[in-house]
DNA sequence: TCTTTATGTTGCCGATTCGGCAACATAAAC
DNA sequence: GTTTATGTTGCCGAATCGGCAACATAAAGA
């Protein structure tokens, strides 16, 4: 369940040289490839010379201060990746026939949904299948689908997520963006919010880049209203702090404080601004490649999930 | 210079284990994939079993008739064609860092082109460049383009290659069809034939598939003539030796017997029918993938052969 | 200028792996 | 039954791999 990205070359102990040549490619260091890989540096310098008298060229230039890759070493690195993408793909079509006892998953969501949505689909997921093992990482919005869309993940979640071509969305599910608030806070007594009012109270926002922000930024726009938070972050979980110190708002989407809402520490309440109902929670995957049955059927739990949510 | 096809891994020695699998894969045999490696089947037999064990599959189903690949091991015959074909574009992209001192040049071709063309070509150009090798494998016309469009082969030779999406023409040249006989026939007397009397002498035509005879049985259809052949073969050889024998006519398009025309060995006679005229020697590569820059320059060197002989 | 601290590389050695040979197990064909 | 295919296992020597320590080099500090 962690990164390592597209080095996932374990498991393969054929190529194993090509894992040390990708480390010390990325890091630039047979030093930190050598912390990376638990391998001595002899051993991997040793492998790195190998594979340069194999294919009879000099793939790094060596310095005091590192590896740096010669043009024959990128090209080096662009076949590595391809053999990595092919064994990707062998063990994706070896997890299919076995069916779902094994798999891997790799999810990439926007930190909003994970507590709310993702954690919790995982841990029911493994009860059912727990041979099946995930990566999750935590991406902004627009990065969700640049990674969907390299191969580098097999599903994604985000809010409002750009529309572009080579993803599918798979869900597009609408979840207005709402004030969040303390239950203890006077506002609690008015059953919605103008936007003004809103900007009234201190208040919290995500920075540029979150789909919440791009949205807010519109409705701001619209009725020409300037901008003034008193917290602007990138975490949503220091958003919900925020909110739960009752001296102010979080402007957030709704899921992201279901949690918090369903056992009441948290309130919403909805502003009245039409662009910040048009929101939608997106579960997207790479288009035109069929997703691993294990990811499919996981997508599917997360379809149930969401819609589940939306109902309550 | 010879077959060996996808296979080109040698020089691989990271991923030999991959080599072992796919000559198996292939033979259906470890024994048979023994005497092409020179590797002992025992050795061959535990390689793959790694790989089984690696992956967690069985590969192969074995019984005393040989190895059947499983459903995982389809799977992974497709994951080392994969592999291949990375390997195979690092190669090529590392020759063209070097220009054009080392590389290796993969030609298909139709049979009739290769001695007057092909073969003088290679050996002009390895004057110039001694390292850079051939592979050269004959085949029927449709093969050739075939061929090229599963990237089995860098440049492709044939007469009226089918026109199909996915191939670069670099060369389109007319060279007519015409009546091959021997110095001493009377019918050299005649500075040209008719289809009909073609057809009155004994007559030497290549099988079905071959360009010259799609040619030749459009013409045939045009003059609603029927086809009674002599001698009907797949090798262009025979046929030069049939004319050479002074019995009877060869139909072959011009070039396949430039080399005999020039030294006085065989005589040519157009044939009074358009369809003939219009047969093209095509010089073919992959459409959307750069040759390499040796095979580049070797392309350029049969454009000008081909150029000149047309003059000549 | 000398020391420190990075870097990658080489020599050595033990553990592992690889490949070849011979013997074995199995099954079809004669 | 015998022969002749098939793949597999035991054994052993040769090659390889990986770890440790020492080395070479060069930038940065003292």
């Amino acid at each position: 369940m962690m990164e390592e990205d597209a080095a996932r070359l374990r498991g393969a102990q054929h190529i194993v040289a090509l894992r040390y040549f990708y480390e010390v490619a990325r890091t630039g260091s047979i030093r930190e490839a050598s912390d990376v890989l638990h391998i001595a540096p002899s051993a991997i310098s040793r492998q790195i010379g190998k594979l340069e008298a194999e294919i009879g060229e000099i793939l790094f230039d060596r310095s005091h201060e590192g590896m740096r890759l010669t043009p024959a070493g990128e090209a080096y690195r662009t076949y590595v990746n391809n053999v990595t993408a092919a064994f990707r793909q062998l063990r994706s079509e070896v997890d299919d026939l076995r069916g779902l006892k094994t798999g891997h998953i790799r999810i990439v969501s926007i930190e909003g949904l994970v507590a709310p949505l993702v954690s919790g689909t995982i841990a029911e997921f493994q009860r059912d299948y727990p041979d099946v093992t995930f990566s999750l990482e935590i991406v902004s919005a627009s990065d969700v689908v640049r990674k969907l869309a390299s191969g580098g993940a097999d599903i994604g979640l985000a809010f409002n997520a750009p529309t572009v071509t080579g993803i599918d969305y798979l869900l597009r599910l609408t979840d207005p963006i709402v004030a969040v608030i303390s239950p203890s806070s006077p506002i609690n007594a008015k059953p919605s919010l103008s936007m003004a009012e809103v900007l009234a109270e201190p208040v919290a926002i995500p920075v540029l880049g979150f789909g919440i922000r791009n949205l807010l930024d519109q409705a701001l726009r619209l009725e020409k209203l300037p901008l003034r938070p008193t917290l602007e972050t990138n975490s949503i979980d220091a958003m919900r702090a925020f909110a739960r110190n009752g001296r102010g708002i979080s402007v957030l989407h709704r899921m992201a404080v279901a949690r918090e809402t369903a056992d009441g520490t948290l309130t919403t309440r909805s502003i009245e601004s039409p662009p910040l109902a048009t929101g939608t929670i997106d579960l997207c995957a790479q288009a035109g490649f069929p997703l691993p049955i294990a990811a499919r059927e996981f997508a599917g739990h997360l379809q149930r999930e969401l819609t589940a949510q939306q109902r309550a």
